[in-house]
DNA sequence: AAATACAAATATCAAAGATAGTCAAAGTCA
DNA sequence: TGACTTTGACTATCTTTGATATTTGTATTT
């Protein structure tokens, strides 16, 4: 019963790894391999290999059409760390928090206890009795001064 | 004929002790075995497994949607953090968030860029939008949340 | 060679589905 | 009476699907 984001997320990294930080695939391939409908494969590569997590995604339609998947890799932190900045729009949701300081965390960015910091101060949970309403504009306003912070230290 | 919120934690408290101090479920499933509606389970989760009872809870919503609750366990500055725990109150004003960190920093219990990150999320810069009368709460809320991150980390 | 038509991809977007969260009203108990 | 519990309708978020649009390469026509 695993979610079909998952699997797809984790095929694509895997073929990342496996070609030295790039790929390229064909998206109706994947797809079937996958055994869903191929704008899901669009769907995952922008909730989870957006630039914000360090991705650089290509891509061609047409007949040979392809996708291509780098992994940013010479990135300085600095770099890194704006970009992120640039992701956090005027909200954000808890999840979305989470696949980016996931990513960060992999590219060693941040440490996993710096991550789970920033996620502690900007889960539902500690913004609870923030009206719902704000609650996302909040929790941007909370990323960007993290993020600040990390630049800065 | 015991309450709902008691067979409720119970039945969590027990999965979490058969997991190795964490478990994650699916709230309608545990809504079901537990004869209840689902809204049940995340009251019984909000009064009985709170940051300040010493559990992270953490959750997605969506198709595969899941919750997660971890206990817990406290590490070497266990005494520091378990006060430094106790003595942030219902409310917590800015400065009052410096003085604390400033202490945890000296005590080493804390880095200084960890203290940075988490002034960075309690700062009034941060919190601008929230309601000013629940900003000293949630100020506090997010340290609880985050004091609990540094002792699971 | 240029224009056109067609086929072969990917992108987009909105609807439907699957969960969890919120909130307030009603119920219960000390 | 007041605090805690129970319920359920409504909301928010995330995923899955599919119809339609857009882009690009190639074959065909002029």
């Amino acid at each position: 019963m695993a979610r079909l984001v998952d699997v797809i997320e984790e095929m694509i990294k895997q073929l990342v790894d496996e070609n030295n930080g790039s790929c390229t695939i064909n998206r109706s391939q994947l797809a079937e391999k996958a055994n869903c409908v191929p704008s899901q494969v669009t769907y995952v590569l922008s909730t989870r290999f957006s630039s914000g997590n360090g991705y650089i995604v290509e891509s061609r339609r047409g007949g040979g059409g392809q996708i291509t998947i780098t992994r940013a890799q010479y990135m300085t932190e600095e770099d890194y760390l704006h970009q992120m900045m640039d992701s956090v729009g005027n909200d954000m949701t808890q999840q979305q928090a989470k696949n980016l300081l996931a990513s960060a965390v992999s590219c060693g960015v941040i440490t996993s206890k710096e991550a789970t910091l920033i996620m502690s101060a900007v889960s539902d949970r500690a913004l609870a009795k923030v009206e719902p309403d704000i609650r996302s504009v909040t929790r941007a306003d909370i990323m960007k001064n993290a993020i600040l912070a990390l630049m800065i230290t």
